[in-house]
DNA sequence: CTTTTAAATCGGATACGTTCTGATTTACTA
DNA sequence: TAGTAAATCAGAACGTATCCGATTTAAAAG
């Protein structure tokens, strides 16, 4: 998903256009990492150093609720990136040091032959995690 | 795993054995359910009224690392079940209203063919959520 | 059985991520 | 340009989880 498809899809749901929302999905953007709202809050200083921490929850929540952000959690702390792309479900390998990911194009729920009826399936997390080079060269 | 093999465990490492830390795995045992820190707390009152948070956490996460307990994360809140049994390694279908599990077979680590070199796996976790019969019943 | 000692527990304070609240500002519309 | 609902702010409040120093206790040593 590009920064120009989610601006178009918050105008499309009627939510109003701001500079601090373009930026947060600009930065997003910027890497295909999970950041925490600790690591938008430092990027976004620099342009809006008085941005409050509610705005920035309360964006990503809404980005996460449209599906612009794609959200996980690493070490009791929530992580967000750009959702890649529309449509296209697919899973991630996760660095847990620095975040960054690497797409896996398999998707378990495909080879589940016997779902249990006893259960009415709603959703499903399938990710790996590890150190990506980087983070193993500067540990 | 049982009860018993979770105290031979503990005991094997070095832990001393308190009634409490018994207690703890007794009540993990009695459900196969993941639980939050709380309910833990509110079941053991009855027998350890004065029982204090720091008591069930510090123990909940030396059972985590001693594999005795296996955890999840449910809204913001870790949960917590007895492992499954010791070296069978597969993945859970979780309700996401009352924790309740029910087991899958299939890991799907073993079908994805190519593994990037560029990370250095470390873990992986494969959840499904869904309501269980029960849930959906008195929704 | 008594002493000893390190581990376990207590309970209260603290940390941290996140959400709420009420006042103020701002983007869009009429 | 004025009006209105949404967005933002600043700080308080919340909930989970951890830390702390003092006290108790399990179990090893005598």
């Amino acid at each position: 998903m590009t920064v120009e498809e989610a601006l178009q899809m918050l105008k499309e749901k009627g939510y109003k256009y701001t500079g601090k929302r373009e930026e947060i999905i600009r930065i997003c953007a910027e890497e295909k990492r999970y950041l925490s709202a600790k690591e938008i809050m430092e990027r976004i200083k620099d342009q809006y150093p008085n941005l409050s921490f509610d705005t920035v929850y309360r964006n990503i929540s809404t980005f996460v609720d449209l599906g612009i952000l794609e959200q996980t959690e690493l070490e009791g702390e929530g992580r967000f990136r750009l959702a890649c792309s529309v449509g296209h479900h697919h899973h991630h390998l996760i660095c847990t040091e620095c975040g960054k990911t690497s797409s896996l194009s398999a998707c378990p729920m495909n080879l589940l032959s016997v779902m249990p009826d006893d259960f009415q399936v709603t959703g499903h997390k399938f990710e790996v995690y590890g150190t990506c080079k980087e983070c193993i060269s500067h540990a």
